[in-house]
DNA sequence: GGGTACATGTAATCAGTTACATGATTTA
DNA sequence: TAAATCATGTAACTGATTACATGTACCC
């Protein structure tokens, strides 16, 4: 076999972009990115550029330069790399969910912190999940009908969780209102 | 003002353990982590080693090194450290939550997969969060007398997390089963 | 008395981030 | 034609991860 596990997650949302759009640039990529995955799993623009030239070292991209004006660069999915995705697709994702929420960290140790600032991060937490809320409904009713029933299906799920952790803010917003627990 | 900055997440982490715990060790820190935070904010232990001796260096925490047997370093917060994450502690929360799971990253990719590994995945995930609800449940059981009324809020959201995406992928399930959308 | 699990750390590497830099288009 | 914004990249740095390494206690 010849390279063994060169792949990072990041290597296969840039092979799940380009076989899903065909032929794509690195800032196509990033626009796609910006409303979907990137709400969820976000990284930054310079990994659009980095990695696509990576995957082409590895022969699991190619790319054309355009002659035209600007010369972007515009990949698209070699055989081989349609194959490592597929292996990637087919196997387990065992890693649990990471859940990577500053607002909770914070929650964690609401013991340390005074009462006002608890009152404080969970109206904030409340409002930020709602607004959160409310751009997944709007981004449902916009691309509802162009997406794939897949994409939307992980929109619904960011959707349920916001809904979900807006409640959850809610109700501790009383508590520390209550001024339970400043043991 | 002296140091401007110098402190990452994993820092604030540390200060909160150290802050709460009393003087403790790394590996204490390690334990509590491991069935608390470690659940929705992972990260190597490696760290809780290096960055308390970091967090000494900008006089944070303070050290003793045990004189028995094991020479353990036992941290303690100081004056400093306590105010670093009593500011931190009061300052918004504003970055968005990152929901990093592997599963729904292969499900946006899902046009791309066989149906067969569809289906594969949607029960893995079921299963799999399924598993860690009753985990969390357990959890509660186990430490909900001991544990601060914030600690449980955040155990609180985990297990209202996995509930939702059990049922969410037990949906999936289905409609993989039905074979929609293999456009 | 040797194996296994617990406990405690360090060092090298690297993926991902931050920061910088500049070209092309639009708009006022 | 100046300013703003969109588009396209590169380079340096570093926090976090991986991997290694060793000690101690227990138990069979």
């Amino acid at each position: 076999m010849p390279e063994p596990q060169k792949l990072t997650t990041t290597s296969y949302v840039v092979l799940g972009l380009v076989s899903a759009r065909g032929p794509i640039t690195s800032y196509e990529m990033k626009r796609t990115v910006a409303r979907s995955i990137g709400y969820f799993w976000p990284f930054p623009h310079s990994q659009l550029y980095a990695e696509p030239a990576r995957l082409v070292g590895l022969g699991l991209l190619g790319e054309e330069v355009e002659q035209t004006g600007r010369k972007r660069r515009r990949f698209r999915i070699t055989a081989a790399g349609r194959e490592a995705l597929s292996r990637w697709l087919a196997e387990p994702a065992s890693e649990p969910t990471e859940i990577r929420d500053l607002g909770m960290l914070k929650l964690f140790f609401g013991t340390q912190a005074r009462r006002e600032d608890l009152v404080a991060l969970a109206t904030e937490q409340h409002l930020a999940h709602q607004r959160r809320y409310e751009e997944y409904v709007a981004l449902h009713a916009a691309f509802g009908h162009t997406a794939g029933l897949w994409e939307l299906a992980t929109l619904e799920v960011g959707t349920r969780y916001e809904r979900m952790a807006a409640e959850f803010w809610a109700e501790i917003l009383e508590r520390a209102r209550a001024g339970i627990a400043v043991s």
